[in-house]
DNA sequence: AATGAAAGCAACCGCAGTAGT
DNA sequence: AACTACTGCGGTTGCTTTCAT
């Protein structure tokens, strides 16, 4: 049995950018069945795209609760010191970082913060000329470790250890690999997201997937639910689950506007 | 206003790890 | 144990935007 590549041009799949009504096709399905297989999907939901580009989509830019830009002071410190640990971990770097996505932490890193470190050590070489002696340079003996912590799988987090910081809290905010449905009551929603799922609303242009698909029952939901989302703030996890089975998606249609109610709920818990 | 350089960012590619058979 | 199918990760590319001249 030969493997199809999983990202091929013979098929006519498109690359690069994605369209809006690439999104919203994304979105629509992945908001209404999950992501049961990714390699499959593309083709249940309409899309000239391979699998891979689906996921990287939606894992970086459709998922709910995603994060953009205005990196705190806290979190770009944060990042330096778990980047010092980890090294170029970034998946687990943006475990430490709800919303914040491994693509986009190093992003950041290459961008802004290897050249804030770099600064700051020619500063410091400026300074104390201490060009022998790695004793004085602790910055530049950190990043030389990195390599050898990078190479470690079985290296312990220190950071981890001795965690303080409310930002890092690896156990309680695991980067979900599969938000679903309900977070996107919960989501900080860029306009992107925002315009896609509401527009999920008017599509109902699903076609074979629907031999494919599992059926809309409670037990579809909520396993998916709870399995998928659990860093829903616990606040938000009985108006979701436990109040709103019955709520929940009867139909596609309803769905959706359950949805909306449900976005519209919790952005009222907030103001 | 035009243009070239630099920075920022979205997306692709290839590899490694893992589950299933 | 060997192989396939698939997912996830990190490195890299290349397009777009911003800035400087």
């Amino acid at each position: 049995m030969v493997r199809t590549p999983v990202c091929s041009d013979r098929s006519g799949l498109k690359k690069g950018t994605w369209t809006p009504e690439e999104d919203r096709k994304l979105v629509a399905y992945v908001t209404r069945y999950g992501c049961w297989n990714w390699r499959q999907l593309p083709k249940f939901a309409g899309l000239q795209r391979c699998g891979k580009s689906c996921r990287l989509r939606w894992m970086n830019y459709l998922r709910p609760n995603i994060k953009r830009g205005n990196y705190t002071k806290e979190e770009e410190d944060n990042i330096i010191k778990l980047h010092q640990s980890l090294g170029n971990r970034w998946s687990a770097i943006a475990a430490h970082f709800p919303g914040r996505t491994d693509n986009e932490i190093k992003n950041h890193w290459h961008t802004k913060l290897k050249k804030r470190i770099q600064q700051k050590l020619d500063n410091h070489d400026e300074k104390t000329e201490c060009s022998n002696s790695e004793d004085h340079c602790p910055l530049q003996h950190n990043q030389d470790t990195n390599a050898e912590v990078h190479n470690n799988k079985n290296h312990v987090d220190p950071i981890l250890i001795n965690q303080s910081s409310t930002q890092i809290q690896a156990d309680s905010w695991p980067l979900s690999p599969n938000s679903s449905l309900s977070d996107l009551s919960s989501m900080s929603l860029d306009s992107t997201a925002l315009t896609s799922t509401n527009s999920v609303l008017e599509d109902t242009s699903f076609g074979p997937l629907e031999a494919h698909a599992e059926p809309i029952s409670g037990n579809f939901w909520t396993e998916t639910f709870m399995a998928e989302n659990s860093y829903v703030p616990n606040d938000i996890v009985p108006l979701l689950v436990i109040e709103d089975l019955e709520y929940f998606c009867p139909t596609y249609e309803e769905e959706l506007l359950s949805q909306n109610c449900l976005y519209e709920e919790y952005q009222g818990l907030f103001q």
